[in-house]
DNA sequence: TTTATTAATTAGGTTAATCTAATTATATAT
DNA sequence: ATATATAATTAGATTAACCTAATTAATAAA
């Protein structure tokens, strides 16, 4: 058998390395303690598990380091992640859940095997970009979707965001963006908008409240929820 | 707990409640071989899932009659073949498959657990009769609808009728029905019956004479007229 | 740097669901 | 009725995924 052969896993191994993806997404060590609490099961079982994987060379593991995913382990978490997030559009959107009662039930249907089912799930739902959670559905071949697309003049008072990108890089606007101590991951929250010129009242990463101009609100696009 | 309590059903318990509903429907007794052949594993596996299921008052088994569903056995059953068909209309209604594609992912879907699930489904799907084989699909409370009851075996010579369902629903069965271009709603003639084993000569959709096998005409289910 | 704490790992078990091989029971055929 | 074939059952292993308890390694504190 081929090394790069793709291999059925199992639905255990599917949510290591799901664990693993989301535990090192979160700039952590990927520890056996950490992936034993993420899983809630016992750091003993998650070094039986480890060793599995490294020899099906989905992982590589290092005390020290941690673990880290390798390129075929990495597309296996991202097929998974992806499937999760596209059920998830589906029990929402479809069958009218609400938002918050269907990762249980994702978590299920994301083990799924069918070689065209997400292909035809992602047709059948409008090829969505975002969960119903906000979260971005990797594509087939596991890029993400570029994630910020709402701008901040487009949020409502009261909503909150965070900033993915900005659509202008002058100097000066960086400058007064710098000034104002926000940076790409920074929260902000509208406080309140004024209807005659369109500036809002913000607060970044829950600081004082700020004013903030309609030409500024404009050029930044913010990662929703 | 009580006796009569709802208790979660492993994914293998499903597979042999199921298994023996079905072996049973076919009028054959519910043996150990039987069951192991409809799973495909073995006679010894089987008495040991056996001892389980009766300590769950699930099934009552004798060595003589057979195994036999109890109350609660049928209820499960029924509630997992009910969702089966459900997914098999969505997969085809809704994602476009086949009907001869959907059967092994109906498999894994069935055992989704979600106490609203299969309602939501239903209601989502237009709350169908059949599935996409023409198999009639449990209502909630268990109760089956009245389906398409004769064979084409049983039709005289000279008689017509409508394709409602067909009794194996496996691949290569599928595959051959479609080779013939015959599928739910197809109209079928016999012409004429061949006395030395059973082959038919039939026409379908008025459509050349063609023959088939005794095999083939104790599968198909009709409605008359 | 030695101690205390925490994390990683090993050793040995458990459970569910399977298996093979051997045995016992039942059914069939002469 | 006895031999033969087939089915049911028992006994004992195996595998995947988990566990607890003991040990070793690494990190942090005194």
């Amino acid at each position: 058998m081929y090394a790069d052969t793709i291999m059925k896993k199992t639905y255990s191994e599917e949510n290591y390395l799901k664990a693993i993806y989301h535990i090192d997404q979160n700039g952590l060590k990927v520890s056996p303690k950490a992936i034993a609490a993420a899983l809630d099961n016992n750091p003993a079982s998650v070094i039986d598990m480890i060793k599995k994987l490294q020899e099906k060379l989905l992982i590589s593991y290092d005390k020290v380091k941690g673990a880290k995913l390798t390129a075929s382990g990495q597309a296996s978490a991202l097929d998974i992640i992806r499937k999760h997030r596209l059920w998830e559009v589906f029990l929402v959107e479809k069958l009218g859940y609400d938002w918050d009662e269907v990762h249980d039930i994702a978590e299920q249907l994301e083990h799924i095997q069918d070689d065209r089912l997400a292909a035809k799930l992602d047709a059948f739902l409008g090829n969505p970009s975002f969960d119903p959670h906000g979260d971005p559905i990797p594509a087939e071949n596991g890029k993400m979707p570029v994630y910020a697309n709402i701008r901040l003049s487009d949020l409502e008072v009261g909503n909150k965001g965070k900033v993915g990108s900005v659509r202008d890089t002058s100097t000066p606007f960086l400058k007064y963006l710098k000034q104002l101590q926000l940076g790409l991951g920074s929260s902000i929250e509208v406080l309140d908008k004024l209807e005659f010129d369109q500036s809002m009242i913000i607060s970044i990463n829950s600081g004082p409240a700020q004013t903030v101009s309609s030409k500024m609100t404009s050029n930044i696009l913010l990662i929703p929820g």
